[in-house]
DNA sequence: AGGTCTGTAGTAAAGCTTTTCGCAAGCGTT
DNA sequence: AACGCTTGCGAAAAGCTTTACTACAGACCT
């Protein structure tokens, strides 16, 4: 009913003028107490609240972080979601959120919507295919954004080198890959399957790099026939195995690139009558939270998802004179031991 | 390094008014085809981005949704997120995600971002306990959101009236606690353990009303006994139904409130040697992604969480003049049924 | 020839807040 | 009594875009 008011009425109801109620509501600039009270109480009476946009237009930035992912259902994201959000609510910003479903376009029009927004940081998160148009498209949007005065995260994909003005935080993708093989490996198992992701993707070349260092760190040989790539969800998991199995492929464990795979994979020999742990072993990763809920509990890499988000706001919203706006940091995995893995004679 | 330019720069370069340079953009206003062409290539150069804010500043809302959730990584809420995330871009709005953990107030200073922010839209998600207080505050946001400009949206818990100014966008959530019900009274079970959320928590009251209904309709007495309110997570799953079992108290089957609840449920059935589902049946609700997994897979209730979302942007999207702004919807939901259920001799 | 459209484009105001600058009053100092 | 500092507050500009209004040229009509 009541037009939305303006600070200028709010000025006129307290008897002062439009500066000292702006003034009183940032609170930087000594007011007299009587004045305040005056000022505090029209903003109650009118129930005013200040216009975010006409704020934002004379600052150089809005109080806004943008995470721009391919999708947010998975844990995986959905995490680093809730960690971008957090870091953003305890900072004083808004979280915003925008999925490009790996489309390149769609990515170009959301960088092109955060410039428009001007937001403080927009985080591009999750693995990417690492080509020669990425990278220039990521040339195209540093330099946009960073005309826009915004900062560029890279989170949870590899950095662009210490040149590129962005922040990049990362967690040790090849290095929780190779402690998975390797814990295959010390228990005693040799023909180890990788069910990797689709072919230049960064995480699962990561992980897949990790597979091959183990192994060949365990001096033993890396055999191409047992590294499969695809769709990294439960149905490619699920038909890859089957496929792998009808394949007469020889196997006595599974190291899945993620535990969406994992959980496909298991179906796969549930269905076939191969019981786990005790004709195959099998390790994911990612540890989503049911991991522990499968049949049996899979054993997985655990991956500071929310970590990675908070540490992506953090950097970037920290005050720009002790930021290098390049920081470049990396966090940890490690294996979750539970109980799809067993110890078979050496 | 360059000044971001603004509309002034880009009609200076075309040679052209700041007039003719937003109508180009914007597109709703004839321009001569030179004129256009001169100032296309005006923006190219000067890589010329709207300030949202500045264009905001004079409409009446911006472009923006918000969804505000307890929190933002189950499964649950994850979808409604992501069905507001496609809806909203499908509309041209951005979609921004603010969490409460439940806490009152800062459900309040979320609200009053928004206002602040003029979103298009306010999505209030999940369940609440619904007081005198609840109601209460409601009423509040919904008149400043109104005066703001914004619509308010009660998504996947129940309306407040129709008098009341919010689009209301619920499930089946009785029907789906009902029809799990029924499902394990048809399949012979008598004494139904019902191992709910927080007593006063809408969602959950509402799938013990479902539960009671079924039971009744069943002409089965509903003992007080066998209803467990408590935190409806897997750690308040777990320790409840370990609880129940040392306490002697008879039961064949289970009905968890969530499908978290059913996984701790089915952790403490197995670490006590009670077989599922031959010693114990259960239900689960919500049917989050891996319940497929569980062990043995999880029979559960079918809530369309992105549907919900999609619905609330859609309706509160819609332009005005076709919409009463307190539409209510309600959508399905059934039961899904693996192997967590057995037949017992009737 | 004078009048009415039509198509283009410029002018200026509106939309709301923050911030710089300046002014005035009060007070202590010299 | 003149001076200068502090404190408190107002006036006005800046920040950027959209849009109602105005203006003008040429076409078409009568």
């Amino acid at each position: 009913m009541n037009k939305r008011p303006s600070i200028k009425d709010v000025a006129a109801r307290a008897g002062v003028s439009m500066a000292t109620v702006s003034r009183v509501l940032s609170g930087d600039y000594p007011v007299a107490d009587e004045t305040r009270q005056r000022v505090q109480r029209a903003v109650r009476e009118l129930d005013y609240v200040v216009n975010a946009h006409a704020r934002a237009l004379h600052g150089a930035t809005s109080k806004v972080v943008a995470l721009v992912v391919a999708e947010v259902t998975t844990p995986f994201f959905a995490r680093i979601a809730a960690g971008v959000e957090e870091q953003a609510t305890e900072a004083h910003r808004l979280c915003l959120v925008c999925t490009t479903h790996a489309d390149p376009d769609r990515e170009l029009d959301v960088v092109r919507l955060m410039r428009e927004q001007r937001a403080d940081a927009v985080i591009l998160a999750g693995g990417v295919v690492e080509n020669d148009d990425y990278r220039e498209r990521m040339r195209r949007y540093a330099q946009g954004l960073e005309d826009a005065g915004s900062r560029l995260v890279l989170c949870a994909r590899p950095s662009l080198g210490p040149d590129f003005p962005a922040i990049t935080v990362e967690y040790e993708n090849v290095g929780g890959a190779h402690a998975a093989t390797t814990h295959l490996l010390t228990a005693g198992h040799r023909d180890i399957l990788m069910i990797a992701g689709p072919v230049g993707l960064t995480t699962s070349d990561q992980r897949v790099e990790g597979y091959r260092t183990a192994l060949t760190a365990y001096g033993r040989p890396v055999d191409p026939a047992l590294i499969s790539h695809g769709p990294w969800d439960r149905e490619g998991g699920y038909r890859r195995t089957r496929a792998l199995l009808a394949s007469g492929t020889r196997f006595t464990a599974i190291f899945a690139g993620n535990d969406g795979v994992a959980s496909g994979a298991m179906a796969a020999l549930r269905e076939v009558g191969r019981r786990i742990p005790e004709d195959v072993s099998i390790v994911g990763y990612d540890d989503i939270p049911n991991a522990v809920d499968f049949n049996p509990p899979l054993t997985s890499v655990r991956v500071p998802q929310e970590e990675l988000g908070r540490t992506a706001v953090k950097l970037a919203t920290q005050r720009s004179s002790e930021a290098s706006g390049r920081e470049h940091v990396m966090l940890g995995t490690h294996v979750v031991v539970r109980g799809s893995v067993r110890q078979i004679g050496a």
